[in-house]
DNA sequence: CTACCTCGGGAAAACGTTCTCCGGAAATTT
DNA sequence: AAATTTCCGGAGAACGTTTTCCCGAGGTAG
């Protein structure tokens, strides 16, 4: 009763196993007749077919790792939950796993899936530089897929937003609503969300203001950061808060107004990525949105075209990387200067 | 090279399949020339042994199936993160299932899981009701945790919060900040959640006010539930806004201050389950903290010391159901009336 | 000296699939 | 009518482990 094998069913079928996993797995050709037989057998026992069995047969387990490094970053459930949507529309089962923001562990975790048999891995890789060795020598193994942010150049596949694009974005609508002294609040290391946004901005902010592109501090992706950088560039009166992220912009909006900054009016803050909590801010954070189900799809899209690991290593194939257009968020806390004390609505 | 066996390992060791075996596992003792020889071949080669094949013999795949209603909800990342750690501490791999809220999906992914062969399955249930007939069938067949919330009486073993002890802690507070006017603002439906911290602010509001009992309104988990609710309430100018979580509590600030609420000086706002949102809204929120980490830990415990499923349905033991202390976390939307404009700080 | 353990090790049977052969009957071709 | 192909179905070999037997050598007890 516990469990109903492919025995059991060709018995109450009165055929042979074969012919039930035929029938079954719709491989060949099978006699109406029997066929007919097996599906009503199988039914009436109730068999499910055991996917360990399947996996160490047909070396395929349908299971995709995913890791990432810390999932109560709030960018990352949505993507999760996509992620795992795209996946399960194709059968496969995700193993999740977190690193804890530490390279190490997120060695041992890719380990440890590939040990499982993952079929491929999708990964958003802790750190650009300290994750490149495990990335790499897991991408020779199984299809990987980068995701979010990259791992060096020609590691493997990647898909993310277009930084540059957003951040141009960000700028324009800066400069279309009468700012022209930002300045931004990013962050340090080799991620390169931090390196391309920054990059973008230092590159796009000169149109506003030749000192604009110096006027920046780096520190990392955090709420407590983006308090304390306020502090740092507040005394510059700056009328654009540039952030590299919501996380940052957050912290940073609340520092202002605690330091009695008038937002929208004096100031505009902006993010990037638009967590749930950017629409909760008070004003509501303008910010770059994310395609997020356009990413998991693409990435799922990316697993599925990546032929499995050639056996012999042969001329490595050049990486695809695939990059998505962001979408501003306009929201209370860039309303034009000259508006209404109200920051709630820009008409 | 691209797969090492124990075959391989074996042939190099100069000895049999069956003895490598048992010096990797340790499940026999083995001569301590050989067993060198062996880890030596083993390490030489770069042995990893295929779980799927370990799986598939040993009846057990070391997985762990995690099912929940909405991975974008708050409050789940932070016991998800806790739960993948405690469970990969006790080298179990994590099976990850999105529910999207609908308990026809959750049906679905539960059978997936059980097909995968999960060794157990830890669990919040969509809903109290509809979720019960999929939970009771799943727990016949595997050992089965419930956390958060419930699924009816004695359907398996479950742990969460003491809901009641945190509404209580609440209202503890609120009396002895010198609040006598609350209300509260809860959700409908049959989730545990939703109906012992409604029955608990029923039960505990009458010490302050015997009129505050009635003073509740019902909606769902949601932001957006929060500010309409607001506009449902306000006119009977309460001191104290009760709310049955986080999520509703920042969207019942958010509209209370765009009314022109004086928030705390004249009307508090409490939350519940300390999600990131909490602190970081203005004036930060009261709130209760769940024990995330704990809760986490004890599921984990009661997933090892749970037996596996009797092979004969036998008497069904009886299920045991934690209940966790939760913290209550005093910020700024609950400063004593009295106190200054600034909401920031409570001496 | 025989009988009986213990100890280290190997051969081989599971676990539940998938898939490659193979064989016989029927259908088609020559 | 003989020769070939097609069609269905079964037997059995994988897949890589774990685990149950079994065997021989050496030690100890009778």
């Amino acid at each position: 009763m516990a469990e109903v094998t492919l025995r059991d069913v060709a018995r109450a079928a009165g055929c042979s196993v074969a012919t039930v996993s035929r029938v079954l797995a719709g491989t060949r050709p099978v006699g109406a007749e029997t066929a007919r037989a097996v599906r009503a057998a199988a039914d009436r026992l109730g068999y499910r077919p055991n996917e360990v069995a399947r996996a160490l047969r047909s070396r395929s387990t349908g299971t995709v790792g995913l890791v990432l490094p810390q999932i109560t970053n709030p960018f990352f459930p949505s993507l999760v939950r996509e992620l795992e949507h795209a996946l399960h529309a194709e059968g496969r089962a995700v193993l999740l796993a977190d690193c804890d923001d530490d390279p190490a562990t997120e060695a041992t975790r890719i380990a440890a899936l590939l040990d499982r048999r993952v079929d491929a891995l999708l990964l958003i890789p802790v750190d650009e530089r300290r994750s490149r060795d495990a990335v790499a020598t897991a991408a020779a193994r199984v299809p990987l897929v980068l995701l979010d942010r990259g791992c060096g150049p020609g590691v493997a596949d990647s898909v993310a937003v277009d930084n540059a694009a957003g951040m141009a974005l960000v700028l324009d609508h800066l400069a279309a609503t009468g700012r022209r002294r930002p300045c931004f609040i990013g962050a340090a290391g080799t991620a390169s969300a931090a390196v391309e946004r920054h990059a973008a901005y230092v590159a796009g902010a000169a149109v506003l203001d030749p000192a604009a592109p110096r006027r920046t501090v780096l520190g990392d992706f955090s709420v407590e950061w983006g308090r304390a950088a306020v502090d740092r560039i507040w005394p510059a009166r700056p009328d654009a808060v540039v952030c590299a992220n919501d996380l940052i912009a957050a912290g940073a909006l609340q520092r202002l107004r605690q330091l009695g900054a008038d937002v929208p009016g004096e100031v505009a803050v902006t993010g990037f990525d638009d967590v749930p909590l950017a629409g909760l801010a008070d004003p509501a954070l303008t910010t770059v949105r994310q395609p997020v189900a356009e990413l998991a799809a693409e990435a799922a899209r990316l697993l599925a075209h990546r032929p499995a690991a050639p056996s012999i290593p042969g001329p490595r194939r050049p990486v695809r990387t695939v990059r998505l257009a962001p979408e501003l968020v306009v929201r209370g806390a860039s309303a034009p200067a000259g508006g209404a004390e109200d920051p709630r609505t820009t008409p």
